[in-house]
RNA sequence: GCGGUCUUAGUCUAGUUUGGUUAGGACAUCAGGUUCCCAACCUGACGACCCGGGUUCAAAUCCCGGAGACCGCACCA
């Protein structure tokens, strides 16, 4: 009935996808299951090729290290980090309609129950909490059943004798956190440093539908960015101060406003649009990405999250939109600052000491009462227990023992009675050179999946009733098609010595003798290979070659000796299509 | 999870209302022919009723259960 699907970009990139072999629904032969996919050889080139654009972006021009850790993981990393608590949701299903909601979203509602006090209820407090304010369906006043937890993340036992729960990591980032010590390390301790980790990430979504949007299992790239509070200032702003991002903002959001404001980020930084100046360095790159992987700057956006849509552990967050053709804005990486929050969660949880130290400019020079048993003293009056006394009086705050041994000629601490003679009280100077701080972090946190889907998409045209994929020619996952114009009076042999010649100097290069050249052009074009060299009778008499540009569809002829080096400046981006060769035909 | 619609070769689809011969087509793919640059043409080949159960002499078609897809609701920390 609803035919607009049939006609919709994204069923049309979904089969282009499946016929070509970019990805497709995984376990297919057992029925499928919803939300997991396959990336197929292109596909799988083409993520690769995604993912190494980030890395170019992150790790190589900003110097922020990768890593790569399990995707289990035990139960107490998520229970430090409060995932366990917050990826649950009670939730109630009305016993007449069988409509489900979200009990504490109700509770807030109908019975004016904030959802911070929520979340501290029980099952049963929050049914009794419904029963008592009467709250029923909304749609249709029925009465709901008992409320019911849903965790969506998967859980699992580590080993083989049932006891130590395991989750399967809904992000990237706790792996990250978990290993902050030795990553610190590594970066000689010093801040600000970033690490990033590119890596699968699963979560039971209730109903995944939206083919790469939403999987229950994705690549997710975390990266977290460590910096001092104190030093907030981003080194690397410079570079890209006046790039100019669209972002709704909340205030605008709230008024149910879709409308943008653009600025640059200069300005969001000045104006305090944007609290850290590293989120919207991250927020800079992360447009920066989008538009080389083909996404143009009228379709991308930034939105900045409200209070109740903000993760938990979040203090400002931004979400990077793109505008697809089915869904309109979908999120493709989220932008968040979670300040502390998580390496104080792990230290509390774990005991660890993740805080850095920090030398102060110039030492600060303290005087302080120190107290200081004389143990000559205290070794005859208290004998065995003398050892117990002398801790305890240096755990016991010097002011204060001072001050009673004045007054009182005495201070009790446990069950001694300490007096004057036996401790020597002065005034001591410290000098202090530093101090112990928890750093704060910025996250970028991109869904790989979604860029790929977004950058299948944008680079899906029609020409002339023909699909092609007009992939950035650095994303392409074929480089270079080489064909014989016939397979036939040697052409194929040719043909075949410049397939290797390009193919050893690490060109990714397809061979294609089948069909009519325009078939074999037309292939080429939906796999999305940039360039297409053909083998024709003139190569035969003076060795030179026509280029086909997927684009344009123009050619130039160039000498066979010259590809390599010609090739590899186009995909590096130094030269351009008409740079290749001399132009045939227009 | 709930309700609705749906599932036929690599892809798109006809056929299901009213059960009945060998499940038809297009494109793609492969082999051969033809072809001096954009899905041409000729010959041939390969290839499918989502899974399980039931009703029936007989099931792609009817019934039940399951899986998956799409739409709406809810969910997406």
């Amino acid at each position: 009935m609803d035919d607009s699907g049939k006609e919709s970009k994204f069923t049309a990139v979904n089969e282009l996808a499946k016929r070509r072999g970019f990805f497709w629904n995984s376990y297919e032969i057992y029925g499928g299951a919803g939300g997991f996919v396959t990336y197929g050889p292109l596909g799988t080139r083409l993520k690769q090729n995604i993912e190494n654009k980030l890395r170019e972006l992150f790790v190589k021009q900003t110097g922020i290290f990768e890593m790569e850790s399990s995707a289990i993981t035990p139960g107490k990393v998520f229970e430090a980090s409060g995932h366990v608590d917050h990826f649950k949701e009670p939730m109630v299903e009305c016993v007449k309609c069988n409509k489900r909601f979200r009990a504490d979203h109700l509770l807030e509602e109908y019975a004016k129950i904030s959802s911070t006090e929520a979340e501290k209820m029980s099952l049963n407090e929050i049914h009794e909490a419904l029963e008592k304010n009467g709250v029923t369906c909304p749609d249709c006043g029925g009465t709901f059943n008992a409320p019911q937890q849903f965790l969506t993340m998967f859980v699992t036992t580590i080993g083989p004798y049932a006891g130590a729960t395991g989750y399967g990591r809904p992000e990237a980032a706790q792996g990250i956190f978990v290993e902050f010590n030795r990553l610190y390390a590594m970066a000689r301790e010093k801040l600000p440093f970033g690490v990033i980790q590119i890596g699968h990430a699963l979560r039971n979504e209730i109903s995944p539908r939206q083919g790469l949007i939403r999987l229950r299992e994705f690549t997710i790239a975390d990266l977290e960015f460590f910096f001092d509070p104190e030093e907030p200032q981003c080194h690397l702003l410079r570079q890209v101060e006046n790039e100019t991002l669209r972002i709704l903002l909340a205030e605008n959001r709230l008024k149910d406003s879709e409308e943008t404001v653009e600025l640059t980020v200069k300005d969001a930084v000045a104006k305090r649009i944007i609290r850290a100046e590293w989120q919207a360095f991250f927020m800079a790159m992360a447009k920066k990405l989008l538009t080389e992987l083909g996404v143009p700057a009228e379709k991308q956006r930034f939105i900045e999250k409200l209070p109740w849509e903000k993760a938990h552990y979040s203090s400002q967050s931004f979400d990077q939109e793109v505008y697809v053709d089915r869904w309109g804005w979908v999120e493709v990486s989220g932008h968040a600052y979670r300040t502390d929050y998580d390496l104080t969660c792990h230290m509390k949880a774990s005991g660890a000491d993740m805080r850095v130290y920090k030398e102060y400019a110039t030492p600060v020079e303290k005087e302080q009462l120190a107290v200081k048993p004389v143990m000559a003293k205290l070794g005859p009056a208290f004998k065995k227990e003398a050892g117990k006394v002398a801790e305890l009086l240096s755990k016991a705050d010097p002011e204060e023992v001072a001050a009673s041994l004045k007054k009182n000629g005495h201070y009790t601490v446990g069950n001694y009675r300490v007096l004057p003679e036996h401790v020597d009280i002065s005034l001591q100077k410290t000098v202090v050179r530093g101090s112990r701080f928890v750093p704060h972090v910025v996250e970028p946190s991109f869904g790989s999946d979604r860029l790929f889907y977004v950058a299948l998409e944008y680079a899906y045209r029609v020409k002339d009733g023909r699909v092609l994929l007009s992939f950035p020619r650095d994303i392409a996952p074929v480089q270079v098609g080489v064909y014989p114009l016939m397979s036939k009076d040697g052409l194929a042999d040719k043909a075949n010595e410049v397939r290797k010649l390009l193919a050893e100097s690490g060109l990714m290069v397809e061979f294609d003798e089948a069909g009519s050249i325009g078939r074999r052009y037309a292939r080429a074009d939906e796999a999305g290979i940039p360039l297409g060299i053909t083998i024709d009778y003139e190569t035969l008499s003076d060795g030179t070659v026509t280029i086909r540009d997927r684009d344009s569809w123009q050619q130039v002829r160039s000498p066979i000796k010259d590809l390599p080096e010609l090739l590899h400046k186009y995909f590096q981006g130094k030269l351009d299509f008409e740079d290749l060769g001399t132009l045939l035909r227009v």
